[in-house]
DNA sequence: CTCCTTGTTGAATAACCGTATTATAAGTGC
DNA sequence: GCACTTATAATACGGTTATTCAACAAGGAG
């Protein structure tokens, strides 16, 4: 039949390509309405993509999700831990933790339905601690480091669970109520848990 | 026809009754499967009534909802601010707090899913913030009774914030991963945040 | 140009969703 | 014991869900 029609009907990409396509809008969703927006039809809308394709790439919708998880803790880690927080200090992961681009209310609401999907689903949460505790020794080295040469008063690992307790606390407020927490009080609370222990370590303005 | 039958086909309760059956059924549909598992039919299941009561009685699904957030709300701040606690002893209420009866893994996957739906819920958000500005009161008092008499080295309002933040925090760790956190690392991380600004207010052992 | 792998489509299906509606009966006031 | 209110049961209905599957076609290999 539609010989004569000479643009294709649809664009034919790489199984990489469509999977990244598919997260991202699975995030979009999750973004968009909390898991209950994670739909087939949704993402699949949002992604311009057919039905059939979720369980094509990914088998099922539950592969999607943990895909999705996946992704988002990678570009956490991502942009918290390694590369430009290779030594590992201290203050660059506070801010890296609260950038922007981690921070904004539409990353913080699909954190918080992954979070829901993790508390309900053991796969999810076996995925979960993998990288927990990387993300944990991560802040323990950097803890070390601002601490170096001198005697904390506190266990490291007491500290940094301190330290990741709040980050989550934090992210969690400015998700639930993004007006309530201004970004200053924000880093205020990071600086004020750390420095009793840590000494001063409060970047300078200007 | 059933004339015969002495046994009643079902007990009539009152509405306020009924309604407490179906909020708590709620909220243990809530910690079940999250917000995907707060159902019409399982709730009603799970009270054991037809299915035509949450509209007889709530209006809708969604209204039973917001009872089920006034509710969970309540009975936090049930037992951790008034009565107990009324003369405000931040100790007292960090051990609240932290109770078994506020901190079971059922009442904290419950707490998790209604975060979720107050992140995406305008109507919810509003009824959120009333009570969360009762509970941010109430810490204000308690943290400026234990700072009687001193000279404190930083705002109260910031400190009530990052104990807040904290509280917050470690219930959503326990909440996605209940194994990961023993309730000593959880009082120890609160007073650990406390205690450089307040002084030693630790209970002793025994 | 032809074959073949595989990404893609979209209809079909069965289960489940929330709500509206109707009939029924339990309890209360009289 | 009668009438009335209303809590309850049960069904029906339209919409949405995830998944399956057969047909289709895009693009590379030869």
């Amino acid at each position: 039949m539609n010989i004569e029609n000479d643009t294709p009907r649809f664009r034919r990409y790489t199984a990489r390509q469509r999977r990244e396509m598919l997260i991202e809008a699975g995030l979009t969703c999750l973004a968009r309405g909390g898991i209950t927006a994670f739909t087939v039809d949704k993402i699949c809308a949002e992604a311009s993509a057919s039905r059939g394709l979720i369980t094509h790439h990914f088998k099922s919708k539950e592969g999607l999700l943990r895909a999705v998880y996946a992704a988002a803790y990678d570009r956490m880690l991502g942009a918290a831990a390694p590369g430009r927080v290779v030594d590992a200090d201290i203050v660059e992961m506070i801010e890296a933790l609260l950038s922007d681009e981690l921070t904004g209310p539409d990353t913080l609401r699909a954190w918080l339905a992954l979070w829901g999907e993790v508390a309900n689903n053991t796969a999810l949460r076996n995925e979960h601690r993998r990288y927990y505790d990387y993300y944990h020794d991560r802040v323990i080295i950097g803890i070390r480091r601002a601490a170096a040469g001198r005697k904390l008063a506190i266990a490291e690992g007491a500290l940094a669970i301190m330290f990741i307790t709040l980050i989550d606390g934090l992210w969690l407020q400015r998700c639930i109520d993004p007006e309530r927490l201004s970004s200053q009080d924000v880093r205020d609370a990071c600086y004020n848990l750390l420095e009793p222990y840590l000494g001063p370590i409060r970047p300078q303005k200007g």
